[in-house]
DNA sequence: ACGTTTAGGTTCCTTCAGGGAACCCCGATT
DNA sequence: AATCGGGGTTCCCTGAAGGAACCTAAACGT
């Protein structure tokens, strides 16, 4: 991402932005998800130099997130997202969901999602694994955890 | 955030990492969350240069989601949240949830948060903003909508 | 058998952004 | 009048992004 590494803070918003908060990361992420899963498409899709692709494919799978996987018998090669790489899509529809409401104007949003459970196009909320009720920033008081800094 | 410009894709995902997406952006957003709100502060804090630390404030602020604002009869500043920008916290949430999971170890998290609603230590979900259950991306069809691209 | 095509990268050069230290300005304090 | 402290600005240096050219291995066409 930059010069200064996040990921040995005691910080889980550093540590999760070294692993995907690099330049094109996101985006990467999220072509991989709706399905362009190889090289040469990311790469026209997303207008990206070739070479910072590499680097960024490359990180993803060191961090677990992507799994690089042959798809025939000539060296072909396609990516895909993993369990954890599945759940950081998780980070990106939060941003969907802002992006809709604050920045896309008089055109309205790009894309729209239909969840399968009720089949309305909604968006997503942020809710409390405990009790389930709305759970945003000014919801929560913020504790010292376990592995806090000494 | 880098070269190339993301405001102008038509993607929510994009536009949102145009707003916070530069190396440190979501730290300081993180920071002035938590009551560090000035200048020296968050310096000092993140071990960010000052140089840069101007730059992402200034961009935060031309974004709409911090106000500069004098806290004294002299030239003193703090930068408080907007109600854009606390919105933006939603995804520094996520992050955090995502971290402690997969990237935490053995220490555990770092930080807590306590939901003021039901007093558990607890962690974001993602749900639907229609009929209030899970909404993760495979949760989800992926449709055109209006503002998409030509 | 030989040249062409295609996916998936490397290499190279140039330009721009981040790191870091020094410096500056302004109002208040001593 | 000199000092201090917050909030920056300026400068230089290094490293990362952009972009084009090049390379390789396995098929395919003829």
């Amino acid at each position: 991402m930059q010069r200064t590494d996040f990921s040995e803070m005691a910080c889980s918003i550093a540590r999760t932005l070294d692993v995907m908060g690099e330049p094109w990361s996101p985006l990467i992420l999220r072509d991989i998800f709706v399905g362009m899963s190889r090289f040469e498409q990311l790469q026209s899709d997303l207008g990206i130099s070739r070479k910072v692709l590499t680097e960024r494919l490359n990180h993803l799978v060191d961090r677990g997130v992507l799994e690089r996987r042959p798809y025939d018998k000539r060296p072909r090669y396609e990516y895909v997202l993993t369990g954890k790489g599945l759940e950081l899509i998780d980070v990106l529809m939060v941003m969907v969901a802002w992006g809709d409401k604050w920045l896309a104007g008089e055109a309205g949003p790009p894309v729209l999602y239909r969840h399968h459970a009720c089949g309305e196009v909604s968006h997503v909320e942020l809710s409390c694994s405990h009790c389930g009720k709305p759970m945003h920033a000014n919801d929560v008081d913020v504790l010292p955890g376990p592995g806090a800094a000494a």
